[in-house]
DNA sequence: AATAATTTCGCAAACGTTTCCGTATTTTAA
DNA sequence: TTAAAATACGGAAACGTTTGCGAAATTATT
């Protein structure tokens, strides 16, 4: 509510005219040591805090980012954001986050929200649901600073940072393989999302590498409703041509997927193997049996965004972000869920 | 980076002023019907958005609200903010989410970057490390909006929200008790957190009714090392004095113990029933065997001080936020875990 | 029909910065 | 010693809104 002293007050506190004091503050080779001191320390005693807003308006940037995601309660996108709020603390940014609940219509709303530079970029993981695409083009044709992780839209000219999602399929499809199994399920959100495509790219490859071929009942589709997923998964793993092994694409889906073998007498690892990606480690062995996972570089995905950005925010004349994908790579952990008994 | 219109353009393009726009826009009385429609359609038509620095600057509030917690990957908080975000949302208020990693110092840095406007209030989970709060007393003192939920500080004087910390470790323990507990474990994050306290008196005062008396050794206090926390709930549990039942005032120690009873013989329930605040209700049911939970209600704490915020900054002649704790009741679910056999 | 009241709008100040430009003072160069 | 250059600072505009105040145009009142 009450601000502090403004900068007119702090210039009249020392005689001074207020550019002379901004000057001061933002250390310009037009001041004397002398006075700079002086400033400084007075602005130190009265606790002078700039407006952000004035600046803002000013300078025309808000030291601001904006982070979408899907959801907030997945180890995968809090670490993500840890990792982004670890190198931005550190320029001086703050972080706007905002979870589209899967929703596209709520992404385009935020999205919307953030065309009038309340942020100066916005790093994102677009919602299950997003097929059209137009409001993130949108944002991008306007050269707003736009960065994609995780789940990525390739059609869209700027940095997008991922794992190897493929080869991380292909070798965790792999392994299911080497230990045994021949009818391989695979669990996805959404098939219009981007690491769905590549996961199950590898996966593909590695059935086929090996002679396999994919059962089409075993490719299962989820939704938002995790009831509703625990029975189609568990409905799946009983139906006639039950699966062997399962490759999660996503986390939630393995958990799901636990619960769905709760409601049934598969074992696992005997009846099925399982192997997912995965973030919260803690969590994967304490599942019982062990899971299996897939690990991404979560923190480090984040970090990654974060230092793209302040290199193209805080330096003078950056070009635009490129256009690339930039993989960072998983590493598979074998757990007790795959192990062949 | 290119904004679009502003409102000297979209007036120029009406030929009308500034000043008279922008009461069109905010549906002054004082603007005819006719020529309102006839902004607002020109403002749909060039995209006009308004500059939200300009605004706050002008206004002298930001339509942000400041959300600090003490770690990002966990349930709990994960869940509030949905909650928070929710309603305010609806406010078209944004959320700049902070997190401390249970740092104090980290905590004093983000409290003195949000007094300088950016933020119109903060809510927000002290960390384990804060016992000094006189960067907290400092805020409030200066009539900054501040609420506390969960982790609260009940020396400064605004609202609080929290669960009935008190009665559900009562009746969590109770419950162990019943079971035919005799030695029953506490493990807390730290003692100056305000729910370590409250539900380490239900604790206590379940035991007193029961005869019973708390064993010291068997109070185990955490730190933020996982690894170190496990090991030291491994050897509270293989001590001589080991526990036949376990209290755990927070989630991730209840993950703790579980990997911990890994590495011994333990049984859970036989040797060792364990009862803990829990929010990942998913989780709860997959671990084993079964968690019973206090189940806090994490969303709806989140939305209550949502709504009291939003009360307080938009309605205009609003009073303090008064002094009191609103408890939002847990409930206990029961599962394997408690159950004797 | 003349005055008062109402409606509708424009002008300009203000919010708190940063920065362009000008100028007085000091230092360097010739 | 004088001109030129460098140093150190002040005045004022600008960023894009909102709003107090004044004024013109219209309508209502007597």
């Amino acid at each position: 509510m009450s601000t502090g002293v403004n900068l007119k007050e702090l210039a009249a506190e020392l005689k001074l005219a207020p550019s002379t004091v901004s000057r001061a503050l933002n250390d310009s080779y037009e001041i004397s040591e002398a006075t700079k001191k002086k400033v400084v320390f007075m602005a130190e005693k009265l606790n002078y805090q700039p407006n952000p807003f004035a600046r803002s308006l000013r300078e025309n940037k808000s030291k601001t980012i904006a982070v979408i995601m899907p959801e907030r309660m997945s180890s995968f996108f809090a670490k993500v954001v840890d990792g982004i709020e670890e190198v931005t603390q550190q320029h001086g940014y703050h972080l706007l986050v905002y979870s589209t609940h899967e929703d596209v219509e709520r992404e385009k709303k935020i999205v919307s929200l953030l065309m009038n530079g309340r942020a100066d970029a916005i790093v994102m993981s677009v919602s299950s649901q997003t097929s059209d695409i137009s409001h993130l083009a949108k944002l991008h044709e306007r050269g707003f600073p736009l960065i994609f992780f995780d789940r990525i839209c390739s059609e869209i000219p700027t940095t997008k940072f991922i794992t190897n999602d493929y080869e991380s399929s292909y070798e965790g499809t792999k392994h299911l393989i080497q230990q045994g199994c021949r009818k391989i399920a695979f669990l996805m959100l959404s098939k219009e999302l981007s690491i769905t495509k590549e996961r199950y790219r590898g996966y593909l490859d590695a059935l086929q590498a090996a002679g396999l071929s994919p059962t089409p009942s075993l490719q299962v589709t989820c939704a938002h409703d995790e009831e509703k997923n625990i029975e189609a998964i568990r409905a799946m793993l009983t139906s006639e041509d039950r699966p062997d092994g399962l490759f999660s694409s996503v986390e939630k889906l393995a958990l799901a997927t636990y619960h769905a073998v709760k409601r049934t007498d598969i074992k696992i690892p005997q009846d099925l193997k399982i192997i997912s990606f995965f973030s919260n480690l803690s969590i994967a062995g304490l599942l019982t049996p062990s899971l299996t996972t897939i690990t991404q570089p979560t923190f480090e995905i984040g970090e990654e965004c974060a230092k793209l950005l302040m290199k193209k925010l805080t330096k003078p004349r950056q070009p635009d972000l490129p256009n690339q994908v930039i993989s960072i790579p998983s590493k598979i952990i074998i757990r007790s869920s795959t192990i062949a008994v």
